[in-house]
DNA sequence: CGCCAGCTTGATTGTGTTCAAGCGGAGTGG
DNA sequence: CCACTCCGCTTGAACACAATCAAGCTGGCG
């Protein structure tokens, strides 16, 4: 492997999310660099996987943004969480799961087969933290759609994603791209696409956020995160410690 | 052992629930009959554990329910699941764990540390199994919140406890006892204990339930799953299997 | 050019909240 | 034994947040 494809490797999302959980040891770099080098694609709007089906190899998200979701009989969605670069689907330890929900690629989506885990402890606790923090933002989701109302739903949304995207290392100054309609938003939250709308002009108003493009720009982070209760566990918990390691939560509870 | 005690840790319901699960094996059974009888009281609405807390031990709930919440700065309060006799407590794979949310109990409650998995594989399987099942409620309950009226996060929500109660062989024909205030049901279900008072009142008299006391007794439990637009994965994954054992779903997506 | 998806706006309706008050039963202390 | 209290349940009236319905706008793309 040449030192420009190391250097290359080092600046992808999904390396540095998982390299931010943990250390990484050369095995599972290896293995995580090989695993990337075969990628697939999924093109925006196709399902990656239906409710239901048999789960026979974990997926870790290279680019693009993903969303799981369950549709009801009657064709009411509601959208359970994002699937951004650097996520895993499909972690667990059963031989032969199925899937709890469908997933549908909300953008152009590049993904691969995660690494065994085998392949390094390392790797394996790297994916025992992301699984931890999968389950915290599913907590901070059902915080969310019960106790908050529109406007702090947005705010905790943009947060959390946010502090994701930075895991990442794919934000510039408080800034990230955030590629969901609002259709897609009012599917996460639990609100009319209507409500969206007219929630995130009173934001853009009171100056709270502003969009260039898809660009979002969350105004003042801090000020917001002392304004609202914020669902997820604690907002510290995402801050790197000095040695630029996480500080971390996780475990099921 | 003697027989008689055999005979009554057959009928336990956290025995009956993980043996639902999945069969099993002699080191499972004399695991979990040895971690039964070092069992630990909380009283009702004490605290389990706080959020945030070191997790040294995974708790199995032996008697009794619990809840799971997290509560935001104002005093709002969400309820994340509920904890059933058989359900696991801090289920993970990382060394030092965090709690995500603080427990309560809800009723006195009757806990015991969970043998360890490496006992044996079968009881390995049921603890990931267990996981699974979590994950599904929280799924359910994140669709419960987004998706759902107030009458149907009643009827949903009571769904599910029937058929985890069933699970744990804690219902009798169709009923079973269902110890949580109209605050607590309120907390869970997103909503004002007035309004959930209303919502119950309208439901007796449509005749959808009726309680005698504790006991909570669904009408007519087909009906209502054909009327509501359930948010549980498939009504069929806990329909048991010619076998007696669950034809099961299960693994995170 | 024309279409379509996504965004915007207004008017109206309705579900659930808020505030306020009262009731009934279980447990406690005088 | 009674008075007192507290908790959980119940009820009513007014209000508010968000849904619904309907229409028009905008920009990218075939």
């Amino acid at each position: 492997m040449s030192r420009l494809l190391e250097a290359e490797f080092g600046t992808e999302p999904a390396f540095r999310r998982l390299s931010a959980l943990t250390a990484l040891d050369e095995p599972a770099r290896t293995a995580l660099q090989r695993a990337m080098n075969r990628a697939r694609m999924v093109a925006a709007r196709r399902d990656v996987l239906a409710e239901g089906a048999e789960i026979n190899e974990t997926l870790l998200v290279l680019d693009g943004w993903a969303a799981r979701f369950r549709q009801l009989e009657d064709g009411r969605r509601q959208i359970i969480g994002l699937l951004l670069p650097g996520d895993l689907i499909g972690l667990c330890d059963q031989e032969r799961p199925l899937a709890s929900c469908s997933i549908v690629a909300i953008t152009d989506l590049q993904l691969c087969v995660a690494p065994d885990r085998a392949a390094s402890p390392t790797l394996a606790r790297a994916y025992a933290l992301s699984r931890a923090l999968d389950e915290v933002h599913l907590i901070g989701h059902i915080t969310r759609l019960g106790r908050l109302d529109a406007h702090e739903r947005m705010i905790d949304l943009m947060l959390e994603l946010l502090e994701r995207m930075d895991l990442a290392g794919l934000t510039e100054g408080g800034q990230y791209a955030l590629p969901l309609t609002q259709e897609v938003l009012a599917d996460l939250l639990g609100l009319t696409a209507v409500h969206v709308n007219r929630t995130l002009q009173a934001m853009r108003r009171a100056g709270d956020i502003a969009s260039h493009g898809r660009a979002l720009a969350i105004a003042n982070p801090p000020a917001l995160y002392r304004r609202i209760a914020r669902t997820s566990p604690r907002v510290s918990a995402l801050e790197r410690s000095a040695t630029g390691r996480l500080n971390f939560m996780g475990g099921l509870t």
